[in-house]
DNA sequence: TGTTTCGTACGAAAAGTTTCCTACCTTTAG
DNA sequence: CTAAAGGTAGGAAACTTTTCGTACGAAACA
């Protein structure tokens, strides 16, 4: 009831394990599975082949594409960053703010995490946008 | 080596489907299961043992607890709701804008979802916050 | 050339999450 | 009093996601 033909055209939603792949292909552009594995074990120890098959998964579903000219597979990401972060940001504000982005915002300011130079540079980039 | 007994002050991430009741319960208050399974049931089919289940795994794991002088037990959400979404939001803007709340910011603006009302809005709050 | 190293493929175990069946108790209606 | 309706508890099945063992081929190198 998820992979069928005729209706391939929706997002698909990266799992915990795909983000953390997806983010180290956005930071550094394609690479090859052992290359995303070294940097996954900058922070947690993971198995080469864990990697390997989550990679080839990814494959599977579309997420990723692959070069297999060389032995060394290079991986792309299928997606634009900003496609699939732009459809993530969706789903969060629509699930955690009733799809309100200005919501997210009050949240954003009451929040002690939330730097004086943030604020500063969102009200920066408010000022230009309505100059246009 | 998640439930010990010594470091248990560390927030909850709660699944996809504790956070649909999560939202059912912030919306309307401390309900029972049988209502906040009600309230499920307008998006979806969900069977009533199914929603007590994972409600009772909530409990047990801290993320709500109850009250059963009556039968019918009355469930609360432990952490007060603005907490929790601190933290899941912080969580979502390390993962996706590498901790920074003004990349979020940009994202926000150049998405097409996000309308000008709530553009008005964001500028409206920063600068209130500005003259404070 | 033989052996070690590094790569892919694949299946299945392990872990995590969600769903629901069954048992049994309490309350309510007849 | 009895039957039906509605409640909780617990275990196990079903599904999803993550991890890794094993097999096997290609490349590097002694």
């Amino acid at each position: 009831m998820k992979g069928n033909t005729t209706e391939n055209n929706r997002q698909i939603e990266p799992t915990k394990a795909e983000l953390e792949i997806l983010q180290v292909l956005w930071e550094q552009g394609p690479l090859t599975v052992r290359q995303v594995n070294d940097q996954l074990n900058e922070n947690r120890e993971v198995n080469y082949t864990s990697t390997l098959k989550l990679m080839q998964i990814m494959t599977e579903k579309g997420i990723l594409t692959r070069d297999e000219r060389q032995m060394k597979h290079i991986y792309h990401v299928a997606e634009k960053e900003q496609t699939t972060k732009d459809f993530l940001l969706e789903k969060f504000i629509d699930t955690m703010y009733n799809g309100s982005a200005s919501r997210l915002m009050m949240q954003l300011m009451g929040n002690k995490k939330t730097s004086k130079e943030d604020l500063a540079t969102m009200k920066e980039l408010l000022n230009k946008l309505e100059q246009k």
